[in-house]
DNA sequence: TTGACAAATGACAGGGTGTCATATATAATG
DNA sequence: CATTATATATGACACCCTGTCATTTGTCAA
């Protein structure tokens, strides 16, 4: 409970034994038909026949591996998830823990790894139809939380509540990269994240009001 | 520009003036079955065979009238827009203008609305599966706000970027009625957006930090 | 060689969308 | 009234998708 692993949540979406089983080429094949399927067209219009057709497997098969195109997709941000645990992890360190400025530098770091990496296809397009991937994507927050809560300073938190703020926190910098992704106002972008974390940490009220 | 009637934006979803000429009754029809197509299922899911089927209209018709699913659904919002809007500027109203305290009670009366009135099902679902139409829903934001900002107080607010703060606000709001709706646990949801308002409106940080 | 079990297959049923040539109203006009 | 023009309605069609399942193919041990 305390300690955590990586890949201790999100364990609902698995492949089969049957393809686990599997040749790891083959293996390999399936899943990057699925990722550049997944980063040709949104989540909704991505297509089992497409994947099946780019990775020489028959109909049948694939429902021997997956139980459906959820099931793939859970699995493939399974597979993504270590990297984003990892970045987070080190920016949160490299800040001293201190939540605003390792918030502005989380907004950074992604969209720049966006940019460069080589999952930044399969990545961009997450951000770019985020409101489909949302629920399946905050569901891991938890695990990031235990992940990265002792990295976290709260000597300046007023609140007792840091999960609450964290989750706060990363739903806002994830609004914040998907409008990064579909915008090509970047600094403006960039300009009003920032301004929301700032209301986050300071508040809208003038200082007058007691807490 | 300054002055704004509620029907301004979102002027792109209609449907064909075929429609429009059409007998109230038939229109009804066709609407009616529409809004109990998306109470039924998710956005995803609505079909327009179950649609046409249960308003009794031909495909061919259908697509004399609308050019696909989302143009019908864009129509839906907007017819039910004036309802939102008004409720809207009447908390505001009955709260002085105060952004806290109207944002609280905002929630409460839709939370409220959507359990007590004839559209419960449609808001319902529309909070159900928010994700897929935030886009759709939260592009009309500048439109409300244009329509309420008079009644907002700024006396104690710290940013001169009012819209940029209602919008922050908006965001939360339908969130935490989405929430709502999905939860079981209302009171939990409630206290917890009742503490993100706060978050917003004092921030995390403790007093000490300068403006 | 022969079972026995694991894996692969594609035809099939059922559902969906958007189009279009054709049929049917309704109105207008000589 | 007959005729032509115009608006509206229709459903078969082409095409796409998903999930299933009886059957075939492969593999390995007895």
């Amino acid at each position: 409970m305390t300690t955590c692993h990586i890949s201790s949540e999100g364990g609902d979406t698995m492949p089969s034994q049957t393809f686990l089983n599997l040749d790891s080429n083959k293996q390999k094949k399936l899943l990057d038909a699925a990722m550049n399927e997944f980063s040709r067209v949104s989540y909704t219009d991505a297509s089992i026949n497409q994947i099946i057709q780019n990775a020489g497997i028959s109909r049948g098969s694939f429902y021997t591996y997956f139980v459906d195109k959820d099931d793939l997709f859970g699995y493939l941000l399974e597979l993504n998830k270590k990297l984003v645990f990892a970045l987070t992890k080190e920016v949160f360190v490299s800040c001293g823990g201190d939540i605003r400025t390792s918030f502005l530098m989380l907004y950074d770091t992604f969209t720049k790894e966006i940019q460069a990496h080589m999952l930044s296809r399969f990545l961009k397009n997450i951000f770019l139809y985020f409101n489909i991937y949302r629920e399946k994507f905050e569901r891991p927050g938890h695990a990031l939380f235990l992940y990265v809560h002792d990295f976290i300073s709260t000597e300046n938190i007023r609140s007792d509540d840091l999960e609450f703020i964290f989750h706060l926190f990363m739903h806002n910098l994830f609004i914040g990269i998907t409008e990064a992704v579909k915008s090509n106002n970047i600094s403006g972008v960039r300009e009003q994240y920032e301004k929301k974390i700032n209301i986050l940490c300071y508040g809208i009220y003038k200082e007058e009001e007691g807490c």
